[in-house]
DNA sequence: CATCTCACTTGATCTGGGTCAAGGATTTTT
DNA sequence: AAAAATCCTTGACCCAGATCAAGTGAGATG
């Protein structure tokens, strides 16, 4: 159960998350100096990755798999805070301690730099420290959307906005546009996505039950989604705001 | 009911904020080029200050009074996803539109930089996007801790949470330590704790009386807050990690 | 001084989602 | 192939908080 840290390091220009990566702009020198701090970890599922309050020396990407950030309660009551799907940044520069507890969710490859060095770096280069920025901008903006999940939506519209949001992050990752119907897995247990949603694992086996029969969406198994109409789902999670994605 | 623009501009040094402000740590010819693009400007208790989608040609700081950031489903749900007290910082760079309606809650006086030329000095001068990024990760922490309270906290334990919550913030403005009993006024309405907290007004009201009763706190009139034990509020709210303030 | 309005309180009732409990379906272990 | 462990579903019941409704009290307005 612990992890395996293996140094692959291909060049950075391999990276194959380098269109979300803060190396996409870089320099060939910036791109060696990136090259040197960087290096592969790899988690199973159910692995933590790091613990809430933990020292965190590195900052990184996710390449494949998912992990999620959770905060716990004293009696083990938990939210989930953020989900960290491939491409998605991790860790806080010019902080010291992690957070949140991450955790992998599915086995997961990090594509990690070691903090320090990569600190002095994002201080000499304008561009990445302006980069990190914009990401921590939007997973604000994904932070406060969330917030209206939470306070305001019935548990349906909760699982439609959870279902749909995975959806467009899917579609986003394969480049699979708006195509009709969208199919996909889910990456989260039951307990999982009621800890995204502030439900019990039940009410969203209920709820998903409910939408199956009522043709919103269609299941093979417990995890393979098939969603014959994204406008429909959207409208089940209560959101006109569709992104532009799926215009 | 129309925005009051002052220009009155005082010299950067002078700046109320400052203590938190980007220009805490600038060179005088980087203080001369802030003041060239800085200004003042109020709004009335009440005023939307910008419409969600609306253009945002500036971003500030506020210097005085109370502000909101909310969310609205098109069914009139609403959702509060930030509040902002003074010194906290207002703005996207990098992004055209805002994201949220900001609304003045009381009287309220902005410092406010013109966008692009705050934009431009910004990425000349790496210490105010590193400053920037600082703040930004500081209301993404505040807003995924305000996850936790919406996802899985009772109403009780809600109501408690937003009033430590706004104790603490009052105490480091006043720089009020930990002194015991702390005082405060409530510069929000029975309504607006209740869209902050996912709740109802009537909720709202019924567990303040409900924490007044049990001694919890203390009220003179609707507004006017005593807590004779701050300790004893941050157990109602389910929060052992007071952020140390008051260790 | 009477009336309005706005912010709040309190009561009565209803209901969405939680809780408790009993399975079912797969996969893993032995 | 039996046993155990996961993960998920469904039913029955309950309760925290929503909803509906009727006030109260303190400023503002005429």
């Amino acid at each position: 159960m612990t992890a395996t840290i293996q140094t692959i390091s291909p060049s950075c220009s391999d990276c194959p998350i380098r269109h979300r990566a803060v190396c996409a702009r870089c320099e060939m020198d910036e791109l060696e100096r990136l090259e040197e701090i960087k290096y592969y970890r790899s988690f199973e599922a159910g692995q933590t990755i790091i613990w809430s309050g933990d020292k965190m020396d590195f900052v990184g990407s996710v390449v494949s798999g998912i992990a999620t950030l959770t905060q716990t309660m004293e009696d083990g009551r938990t939210q989930m805070v953020g989900l960290l799907l491939p491409s998605d940044f991790v860790g806080r520069p010019g902080r010291e301690g992690a957070a949140y507890d991450v955790v992998a969710t599915t086995d997961i490859l990090m594509c990690c730099f070691r903090k320090k060095p990569f600190e002095k770096l994002m201080s000499e280069t304008p561009h990445i420290a302006h980069r990190l920025l914009e990401m921590t901008l939007d997973e604000l903006d994904a932070a406060r959307e969330w917030m209206l999940v939470l306070g305001r939506k019935t548990a349906r519209e909760k699982i439609a906005s959870l279902l749909s949001i995975i959806a467009r992050r899917d579609a986003s990752l394969t480049g699979d546009g708006g195509v009709r119907p969208m199919v996909f897995d889910l990456p989260l247990t039951r307990e999982a996505m009621a800890d995204y949603l502030g439900l019990t694992l039940e009410t969203v086996s209920r709820q998903i039950s409910a939408l199956k029969k009522d043709g919103v969406i269609h299941l093979e198994g417990k995890r393979h989604v098939t969603v014959p109409d994204m406008g429909r789902l959207m409208e089940e999670a209560g959101d006109d705001s569709d992104g532009g994605v799926f215009a």
